[in-house]
DNA sequence: GTCCGTTAATTGTCCGACAATACTACCATT
DNA sequence: AATGGTAGTATTGTCGGACAATTAACGGAC
């Protein structure tokens, strides 16, 4: 008689609520700065108990789309930075074994058009960036006194961040992004072993700011593919193995 | 008298829990594939709650890091699927407003490339691959009897990704992933208003089959680029602002 | 008005319990 | 023996509540 079909909850509650939440931001309702009603009263709202709440929130602050503090009415929606999201990326790849090979590849497709772009498009506050970024490179690796290894190559990466700046095309600095963090520990290890590399960096970032500051897209890009295959001859030069993975 | 520091818990439990575990996954010594101790057993071992570690193992699994099934020992250690990790890209992206613009530049600088980097280095089988989705969509789409327009965009998409295959390229494949996500609503909308579309992407994907089974890799880096420029032009054609935001 | 202590609100963690679910092992049938 | 069904069991999902740690907000002292 009463025929009465399954619950059918194929997915479990906390994923509901955390995709619940995740198209209320996704569609703006939403907005970032925004403070979100306690865990309590989301848990009223939403007919389910505090811990299920916690489960979907612990998702949605994976994904960067929140930001919490324990205490007080912290909890504020967020767009997921740069770094974060790049780092995801990073986990996936070097799972996959990514050799030094296949990033460097990609950066030979990517990074000589984007400086390209940086030249055309640059403004002069992000020209300012990425001078400052060459020159404090420059300053750090001159003559003898070089700065610590770790921080010179922070450095190389912050100035491909401030050509992506220039560019300004989130695709283009998201891309990017991983890219860099995964050439770090790689250029880490190599610009030690090679003595001329600074100097070579050096001269391949004051190269590209004067063609970004003349907005020489031609000689922006041809730099940086100059200055892209010279990391591939530090690694050769440094008797690293370009298939061996990175991470 | 008695000097009593702080418990310096600056990290909560669930967030350094989370961190072992993906520390355990990353450096292999937990491979993919493994089975994990059910939840009580791990927090048993790790000294806490059970409700801390499924917080901890929320954060893994958004990650992609694990995957689980509600029932029994089925909580397993897995690589992070290519999609899942764009679509936390596409997130961030549509968060932060990018326009079709700015997904056509990312593309105009990454396909061709790797296009011809496809044509270098083709397997037999990926080329099989890449055949079988270029034929798909010719029968999808000859004369009238179109498919429905998201099967079409569909695999107009997976073509991309068979091409990615034969670049043999982890990084350039996962490059792609994004942005072929973010281009497929916008593709949704431009395919039906252009009459002349469907058959201009099939005359590119021959064109592009025939350059990489030849490994023609200049031809394919051109014929690519022409298919790159054909969808910008195909959005001026429908009318849409190239400055409208994707997603 | 500024600084500081108090208070209240909120998060992090814990404890325990039970239902829902999926695997497993066993039994019956062919 | 192989197959199919069934009960049992382990594990996850959800719930209820509790308390400590921490932080924002409030109010008072100077």
């Amino acid at each position: 008689m009463n025929i009465e079909f399954a619950p059918l909850r194929l997915a479990p509650g906390y994923r509901k609520v955390a995709a619940a939440l995740t198209e209320r931001i996704l569609d703006r309702s939403l907005p970032a700065g925004e403070h979100l009603p306690p865990e309590i009263e989301l848990a009223r709202q939403l007919g389910v108990h505090r811990s299920t709440v916690r489960e979907a929130l612990r998702e949605l602050e994976t994904n960067g789309l929140l930001e919490r503090r324990r205490g007080s009415k912290r909890m504020v929606v967020t767009r997921p930075a740069n770094d974060a999201v790049a780092e995801g990326v990073c986990r996936a790849l070097s799972l996959s074994d990514v050799t030094f090979q296949d990033v460097w590849e990609a950066m030979t497709m990517l990074e000589p058009p984007l400086a390209a772009a940086a030249a055309g498009r640059r403004e002069p506050e992000a020209l300012a960036a990425l001078e400052h970024a060459a020159a404090q490179f420059r300053a750090h690796n001159a003559d003898a006194k070089a700065v610590d290894t770790p921080v010179a190559v922070r450095e190389v990466a912050d100035f491909f961040r401030r050509l992506g700046d220039c560019a300004r095309n989130p695709v283009l600095i998201l891309a990017q992004e991983p890219l860099l963090q995964l050439l770090e520990p790689s250029l880490d290890a190599m610009i030690d072993k090679v003595p001329q590399a600074r100097a070579r960096i050096v001269t391949a970032e004051r190269r590209l700011v004067e063609a970004v500051r003349a907005r020489d897209t031609a000689a922006a890009h041809d730099w940086m593919a100059k200055h892209i295959r010279d990391f591939k001859r530090g690694y050769e030069l440094a008797g690293m193995a370009l298939s061996q993975p990175v991470g």
